[in-house]
DNA sequence: TAAAACTATAAAGCTACTATAAGGTCAATA
DNA sequence: TATTGACCTTATAGTAGCTTTATAGTTTTA
């Protein structure tokens, strides 16, 4: 299977895989006589695995760290988990900062309507002034 | 007012200072004899304005519309409004994704405990497996 | 046979800074 | 006077996770 078969297979681009190749997320596949990559159905997996990953928001430092693990299948699995908890415990922080940012938007929105010059624009008074009473 | 006093008065790095002078988004100030830059209280206004929209989220881009704007103080000011509008739905969706995303990260970790190898271990089987029902 | 489609490498671009390097300027001190 | 320290200057590289571009070689198709 070549790079742009297996591209098409997980839904990356071509270069999406030469770049996880060069950062050590994937192993570096056999070659052709003509240089061409070869990959096989472990690589794959390896690639899904990956996407799924950054589909649920890991780094790649994260994925690395995800892959160490799987090299040692016999360990317990505690480093998994507080992996994901830490993840998890991020994404939530991410989530209350955005919920603070979107009232302070909402407020700042309503003291203007759209029938003023932009001199007496409440929003840009608003920021200028520095109305951002954040909590 | 030289550029470390002004950094100091708004609280940023004095590199952003001249990053910002760089990127278009700072007048270029005048300079003293020996080339150090000096900075009125304009200067200081439209730095802190920067900032003010930095911490609303808005890209240097949107801050550089919304500046085009205020040089044109008569004009109305729907096109700040909808700016506005496009930021907070913007974020709104960001909230959603990150909810969403939030469940999935749970549910997973719920597929897992630390008493096992990792060879066992349910987070990393959910993801290999893609038992990843996002809605 | 020639063009289209694929592959390769290397390097730059994206955002919004931050950090580093190498040096010039100025006031106070030894 | 020499030097130390704090400040200023420019230019360049690094951060994350790719994407884009440039340039070139290979294979497949018409």
């Amino acid at each position: 299977m070549r790079i742009g078969q297996l591209a098409q297979l997980v839904g990356v681009e071509t270069q999406t895989i030469r770049f996880y190749e060069q950062q050590g997320l994937l192993p570096p596949p056999d070659r052709q006589d003509n240089g061409y990559r070869v990959y096989t159905e472990k690589h794959g997996e390896g690639l899904a695995f990956i996407r799924r990953c950054r589909i649920l928001g890991l780094s790649l430092a994260e994925i690395h760290e995800l892959q160490s693990y799987q090299d040692d299948p016999h360990q317990p699995c505690t480093a998994v988990n507080a992996l994901l908890d830490d993840h998890i415990s991020h994404v939530r922080s991410q989530i209350t900062a955005l919920q603070a940012l979107e009232k302070q938007l909402v407020s700042l929105r309503a003291s203007c309507n759209d029938n003023r010059e932009v001199e007496a624009c409440g929003v840009l008074a608003g920021i200028s002034e520095g109305n951002m009473h954040q909590q």
